[in-house]
DNA sequence: CGGCCTGCTGGTACTAAGTATCGTTCATAT
DNA sequence: ATATGAACGATACTTAGTACCAGCAGGCCG
């Protein structure tokens, strides 16, 4: 949220105390102090204490949802995606914030509460965005539920391993892979359940027994 | 918590007072006086004012890690499945207090925080089980933290249901169902890579064009 | 019986977050 | 030059949460 000079300023003298003195021994007071503002203005820019160390979350859900909602059926798993890299990419750019705010909240309870609640806004985001998308097909709401927390728990599993590694790889390849595997899985229970349009592929091993080839015959049966 | 008396006491007086007038337009000084106790007592039996509604998280996470250590790799299905039941059998045991303070939690953003925080704590012992019990496999780390929130994702889903319809229809039928759409989908995942030991079943639509076949051929390669 | 320890309680004082409000300054437009 | 509106400083206030001390019951032992 650094937008004017004064919220810059107050972010950065919040980072450098919490860093020097700890978070909880940091108060609002000596933050707008080393800024150079009053407390009043601290809190005119940021609606808490928490607030000054998270990115701009209400503008990158924003984004997240303008994406989301600038796809058709067709496009949709397209359009998740790429608002799943629009988020990582939103760290990535500013690897240095991320990086420390990431030290932080791994050491300050209040804050990774703070950072669960925000996370659930993204996967709120996704859900209502899933349900509409599945809206008429059976299990709809379990399926978007589903399908928002495994999107988002991919990003976060790649997130965190980057945030890990210093930010040091490349985090998008690992996020491309984690997706695919999201989407693997969903397509498998997204598959026609019609009989007449059911493509299916068998291979059997030489050697494989009858009751093998009847185990995995019940076993995909079952798996419908 | 309503362990101890007085607990209870603080606990029907502060869902009766936010009933009445709202949870922010009521102060612990209210509770601690409905309940004909000092304000210092409240906060023993409560670390805060929004613990007074919550029930035992303490008790119950400890009773999902027991269940969850208490099981081999063999029956790990079976037990996250039962954590997982037990969860929800402790909301269904107390139905009247779940449902108002559903309702409460629906009207005040605070207590929606404090609710999804919750929340992450059993993930996070799903996650920590599941990254053991897959540790050695490829993408372990990815698969146990998709494993965790589909489970909670399945969990929350038949709760809000259950809670929406006010705790009317019997909730475990549909938590089975829930829960074996998601072991469906994991055991799609943890099918052996090995083409040696590979079983596959094919069936074609006699109309189908060579094409479609090939598709549905290179389909199922990527898939794997 | 009397002293002692322990656990629970009430009361007071304190810190700090967050809210509300008022007056001031300053820049820009008319 | 004056009006308007936005940003700021300052003050006062409410309330959650913490720290600490003093009283008070009951149990236990000599």
């Amino acid at each position: 949220m650094p937008r004017s000079p004064v919220s810059r300023r107050l972010a950065e003298a919040a980072v450098a105390l919490f860093g020097e003195r700890g978070y909880d021994e940091t108060t609002v007071d000596d933050i707008a102090a080393r800024a150079g503002v009053s407390r009043s203005t601290f809190f005119r820019h940021y609606r808490s204490k928490e607030d000054v160390i998270f990115p701009d979350h209400d503008a990158l859900l924003a984004k997240v949802d303008a994406r989301l909602r600038a796809s058709t059926a067709d496009t949709a798993i397209v359009a998740v995606c790429d608002a799943v890299r629009i988020v990582l990419a939103h760290y990535v750019e500013d690897a240095e914030v991320s990086l420390r705010r990431y030290r932080l909240v791994g050491q300050v309870p209040a804050l990774r509460d703070r950072e669960i609640v925000s996370v659930a806004r993204y996967q709120r985001l996704f859900r209502e965005f899933a349900g509409d998308w599945l809206a008429g097909s059976p299990d709809a709401p379990l399926r978007a539920e589903l399908m928002a927390s495994s999107v988002v728990a991919a990003h976060n599993q790649v997130l965190r391993g980057w945030l890990r590694a210093n930010g040091r790889h490349d985090p998008f390849a690992p996020l491309d892979r984690a997706l695919e595997y999201v989407i693997t899985t969903f397509r498998h229970l997204e598959k026609p359940r019609d009989a007449a349009e059911q493509v299916v592929v068998a291979t059997f091993a030489r050697s494989a027994s009858p009751d093998a080839v009847m185990d995995a015959i019940r076993t995909h049966l079952e798996e419908r």
